[in-house]
DNA sequence: CTTAAACGGACAGACCTTGTCCGCTTGACC
DNA sequence: GGTCAAGCGGACAAGGTCTGTCCGTTTAAG
């Protein structure tokens, strides 16, 4: 936690503190100001997870440490610190699909995205609230390119038999978002990680072949 | 609909709005009064189920093509109001519940209460919201109780064999809720009564033999 | 026709939101 | 260490939504 060549972890992080900081200018900013800032969009990434999309501006300023006026300094806009955030989270997911997509076992791979997607969702109030299309346009084309890609993930999977057929791949993104909403959905949880207990009796329910009537 | 002995259809309605109606002397209500409760109470049960738990007193009176002013007159506060309609929704499940627990058949009794859960579940947001505890205290009572009908629902068809047994019975409340809340979560509808096809692939879940890892 | 009950909706007051402004503080450079 | 602009915090303005009240007008009922 000192000077040196300091190292903020994750790549998007810093890409998000980045571009926050550019200033028209070429100045640098002073080390409290960027200071403040990446701790303003850590406190924005937990407060959306914990608290949703409809997180206040000072509820983040509060979490920051900070006053509201640090907050609007370097900020636009509270809109466009959610929409920078959100459009990260779902590249990240993005990206889990195109791995599994490259996994040789289809099945295998449906599974790992599934877990990381149910993952994702639960763990994250905002994530959940932006899949469900809670932000409006802005996501809207993120939005459909996942889609895109888990019906290449469905229809991979159904191909080489092990994923049942008579699902329609539409159905897939329904069950994920359930398996990850019960967390929240219900007030009490029952166990840690209840996610991973939905999500087993969904896939095994999506192998099986349907038992008699 | 004109002035005969009057049939208002459903019992539970008439509870609530005569509960409202009875005054501590024992004249009775003018029959614009009555009209205009009956109204109120209709149009906050859709609202509800609309809208959720958080809808304004406003909104409701707004449905009801009547004043506020008419809103507070037999109504003590929308507080009241909405723990009645929702205790009365959380009784009929209760009832549901009930009757599948004297269905000889566990796993089809077991099947039927499930989809009488997730379909109120999923037709209603309010109730969704207060089955999640949304409603603080008011409701705990009735929620343990629902919750041990279901867990009775659930041990009764694992005993038969019909419903794996490596699934504990407290993740059934969240599997439910999952089926139900794909409807809402998601932006975009699919299929009509997307719920319906969600629960065939948890019930299915929930029958298999758990497969090889 | 009389009259009390009921009506509608403007209104008060409390709360919460985003975003601004300004007096005080502090990092950075000489 | 001294200078000073950049940065800071939080009171504040402005606007929104909420619940619940009040009162002049309307209407059902005997």
């Amino acid at each position: 936690m000192n000077a040196p060549p300091n190292a903020p972890s994750p790549a998007q992080r810093d890409s998000t503190v980045e571009r926050l900081l550019a200033d028209a200018s070429g100045r640098l900013p002073r080390a409290d100001a960027r200071r403040n800032v990446e701790r303003l969009v850590a406190a924005a990434r937990t407060a959306v997870a914990e608290v949703g999309v409809g997180v206040s501006a000072h509820e983040i300023a509060r979490r920051a440490g900070v006053g509201v006026g640090t907050f609007y300094r370097r900020i636009p806009s509270l809109e466009v610190l959610l929409e920078a955030l959100l459009d990260e989270l779902l590249g990240e997911i993005a990206d889990r699909a195109d791995d599994a997509l490259t996994d040789p076992d289809p099945w295998h791979g449906f599974c790992g995205f599934a877990a990381a997607y149910v993952g994702l969702r639960a763990e994250s109030c905002g994530i959940g609230e932006a899949l469900g299309g809670a932000c409006g346009d802005s996501l809207a084309r993120q939005l459909a390119d996942l889609r895109g890609r888990i019906r290449q993930l469905v229809e991979r999977a159904q191909e080489t038999g092990a994923m049942r057929a008579d699902v329609a791949w539409e159905d897939v993104p329904f069950l994920l978002a359930a398996a990850a909403t019960g967390e929240r959905t219900l007030g009490l949880r029952a166990h840690e990680q209840q996610w991973e207990r939905n999500l087993r009796i969904i896939l095994d329910g999506l192998r099986a072949a349907p038992p008699a009537p």
